[in-house]
DNA sequence: CAAACAATGAAAAAACTTCTCATTATTATT
DNA sequence: AATAATAATGAGAAGTTTTTTCATTGTTTG
């Protein structure tokens, strides 16, 4: 988890980039939408335009800094790439999203492309449902 | 594979409704956006309007006589649902899709949910990679 | 610190989807 | 077959999210 240097990614370092990043290191655990991010900065007084958060945050994700996920809700959502890749569980009723990995998914993915006759280069696995704490309700 | 009834299913049997039931049975390999759905309407000469396009789609979702999927394209896709489930392999270069069932990774599905505590609804899962007429390029 | 060029903010536009509302069609009931 | 009750429709406006345009500003290199 060394420090991201922008300089090697071939990213000029702005402002607005590493404003972006520090909110995205400081919310680590969350799954934040572009406007999430646009308000926080907006919050924190700082003169960003929404344009630029969203062009920003494309650019990390070329970068393979951060991940883009397309939960069940019209808007992307963004993390900082923590390493181990993990999938999500989303609770429909209150949006609460946990985390998970398992590696016999992960290897039947694999051989289920390699059966298929692709090159995967990645994939997007949600489980719905409703959490614990919604069932009780 | 019955008939669809639209009038058992609590919808009024309208003449949108039954071209766009018929536009889904006719193409019941692919995966269409309401878009094509409406340009496939306007070239029968059917004068159906995008937003009861939208409305209907919905509609047969709810009904669950229809699946929606977010594929990494900014829009809605849909299919008839045909009685067992399956997911989706895609190519990244041409958008290729493929289906396939695996009862291994939905077992491990239903017992990741179970372990996190979650009454699993639905899941969504998307293998994107380079298909094989592809990678000959 | 100057030149070269990349990045920015603001606003417009694009892409997709939903909403509003006056009109029309369907259904159940005569 | 006509009627009344009500649901569905088309057109366009509007809502959401994201991208593009362009004049201005900032960063980097030498
Ligand atoms: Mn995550
Ligand atoms: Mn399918
Ligand atoms: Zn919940
Ligand atoms: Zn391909």
């Amino acid at each position: 988890m060394g420090k991201i240097d922008l300089k090697k990614l071939g990213l000029k370092v702005t402002l607005p980039r590493l404003k972006v990043l520090a909110i995205l290191e400081r919310n680590q655990r969350e799954h934040l939408s572009a406007e999430d991010i646009y308000k926080a900065l907006l919050e924190s007084g700082e003169d960003v335009g929404l344009a630029t958060v969203y062009r920003v945050l494309t650019q990390f994700e070329q970068a393979d800094i951060l991940n883009r996920h397309h939960f069940a809700e019209g808007h992307s959502v963004f993390e900082l790439n923590q390493g181990e890749h993990h999938d999500h569980i989303l609770c429909v009723k209150c949006g609460e999203v946990d985390e998970f990995t398992d590696e016999v998914i992960e290897a039947r993915q694999d051989a289920i492309a390699k059966e298929m006759g692709f090159e995967i280069t990645h994939h997007s696995l949600y489980l719905y449902g409703i959490c614990s704490a919604c069932q009780k309700k």
